[in-house]
RNA sequence: GGCGGGGUAGCCAAGUGGUAAGGUCGGGGUCUGCAAAACCUCUAUUCGCGGGUUCGAUUCCCGCCCCCGCCUCCA
């Protein structure tokens, strides 16, 4: 089955084929984060879309070569630094790391790269397509030497939005220092050097400054993978100007088509209102970890909704994510005591027959044929929570083999190689298992009111007591 | 005003021209010392509203309503 994407540029679902079919090489841009605070959970909302798009690309047999900008100079960096006293560089740093430690507790699979927007390599490569921009007559400096695109001599300008320029209306978020301009739609490509900017500057043909936003990723793109870029991503809140202008600029340099495929996803919610730092009602993932939530139990809650529909963030979600999770990773222990109690690993389980051949058996629809449908996240979770519910009733009647129960758990290796949730045993302190010891002899003695206890006990630390067939067992709930 | 996204059970959310996946919550069971987990079972004659096409529409067409976003540097 072919994979099939939204393609915001021509507004309907495309058959994916990359440029290079036969390398099945993916080359994919996605815009990263500016370093001048705490990314918030809108922002990971992207990043986790995007890394669902790579991880499904891989598990299709693509090779994605994936770059992720970090813009570390902007207005509001800049305004940052100075208020805070320090170096541009010294304050953006520890934004930085923040925001990989972050990736790494969502489980976001890093990117090939992470080019940074004052990496000096990067810049003469802005301050070179800049120029060749100004040589084709498609950017012109102003009176206040900043240097902006000329959008009248790109008539593709507005396609990806599909906004008539001449329908362009101001919402008041306009600077009012940009009177300088030929036209209100031209956006700055070098950004001239002024008082409230500091020490934050660098050299070019057109005098000291800084690169103007949207030369960043396009620099940086075609530097790191080339002139044509098979996938670029970002929120649907880039589509204009942010990717608009990149079109642009990269378009009236090379004279190529720039991107195949360009992806969007909604914005998250709050209380039904975009989750924005502009607005002040957002959420950092240190905010929800804070409360007890874990790295995947976030990771699940961005990631169940289809990546173009808008997502609604609440503790009751939190609270679905950990109770769904939690199905899971009972759902593995479960196929685990299956191929491990058995007495002898090469017959089959003691209950029946035990066919050879366990393909995960499944007619009908396939978990990765449903995200190979546009990402349908919520129809490949059907399947798996299907195929849960099933083998479950199965086991629960013994009639799963071991060989079997093998199988389900290598199904599960390569749905999780998507989804990225699978849960990690955490070793028992001792004190919990001292604690379960404990209840076992209070069990022995029938003193139900000490073992209720203890199990209380075990319940205020995470861990939950639970008494099966084959005596206690002690799970970790919630949390890793 | 222009351009998009969305309106399906308490909540979240798939979906098809033929009569509504899944998750979660809640009720009732099986199991258990009691629980928990797991499983079984119940919970939308109905898919924002009004027309139309059709033997039949939630699904196609037309009109309308509501929510959210973008319209120059917010993922």
């Amino acid at each position: 089955m072919a994979i099939r994407l939204f393609n915001t540029y021509s507004r309907a679902l495309e058959e994916f084929s990359p440029l290079d079919p036969a390398g099945r090489e993916v080359k994919m841009y996605t815009c990263g984060p500016t370093v001048y605070s705490h990314a918030h959970l809108g922002n990971f909302r992207a990043y986790v879309f995007e890394d669902l798009l790579q991880r499904h690309l891989g598990l299709r047999g693509f090779n994605v070569r994936r770059v992720m900008n970090i813009t570390d100079v902007d207005d509001k960096t800049i305004r940052g630094s100075s208020e805070a006293g320090v170096p541009l560089a010294e304050f953006t740093a520890p934004f930085k790391k923040a925001f990989f430690d972050d990736l790494d507790t969502l489980r976001i699979k890093r990117a090939d790269s992470f080019p940074e927007a004052t990496d000096p390599r990067e810049l003469a490569k802005m301050i070179e397509m800049i120029g060749t921009l100004m040589e084709r007559g498609l950017a012109y400096q102003a009176e206040d030497k900043s240097v902006y695109f000329r959008i009248n001599k790109f008539p593709d300008y507005g396609k990806l939005a599909h906004f008539d320029l001449a329908e362009l209306r101001s919402t008041g978020r306009v600077k009012s220092d940009e009177y300088d301009k030929e036209h209100v739609g031209d956006f700055a490509l070098w950004k001239a050097w002024d008082e409230e900017d500091g020490a934050v500057k660098w050299e070019s043909p057109w005098g000291d400054g800084r690169p103007g936003w949207h030369i960043e990723c396009s620099a940086m793109a075609t530097q790191l993978l080339g002139e044509q870029l098979d996938i670029h991503c970002g929120g649907v809140d880039n589509i204009f100007p942010h990717h608009e202008a990149e079109i642009a600029q990269t378009e009236g340099c090379t004279g190529k088509k720039f991107v195949r495929y360009w992806l969007h996803c909604a914005h998250l919610m709050v209380e039904g209102q975009k989750m924005a730092k502009s607005l002040g009602n957002f959420y950092t993932l240190r905010d929800v970890i804070g409360k007890g939530y874990s790295g995947r139990e976030v990771r699940y809650a961005l990631m169940r909704v289809h990546y173009r529909a808008p997502l609604n963030f609440t503790w009751e979600g939190m609270e679905e994510a950990r109770v769904a999770l939690g199905r899971i990773d009972e759902w593995v222990r479960r196929l685990n005591a299956e191929t491990d109690s058995k007495d002898n690993p090469e017959a089959p389980s003691s209950k029946l027959q035990a066919p050879e051949k366990h393909q995960a058996p499944m007619a009908g629809p396939d978990f990765h044929d449903a995200l190979d449908d546009d990402l349908n996240i919520s129809g490949a979770l059907g399947v798996l929570f299907e195929t849960i519910r099933e083998t479950n009733r199965r086991i629960d009647g013994g009639e799963i083999a071991a060989g079997e129960a093998k199988a389900w758990l290598d199904w599960w290796g390569r749905v999780d190689q998507v989804l990225g949730i699978s849960g990690e045993e955490a070793a028992l302190p001792e004190e919990i298992a001292g604690l379960a010891e404990a209840r076992v002899q209070a069990r022995l003695a029938k003193e139900w009111r000490k073992s209720d206890e203890l199990r209380d006990e075990l319940a205020a630390r995470g861990w939950e007591a639970r008494d099966t067939k084959d005596g206690q067992k002690i799970t970790r709930r919630g949390g890793a």
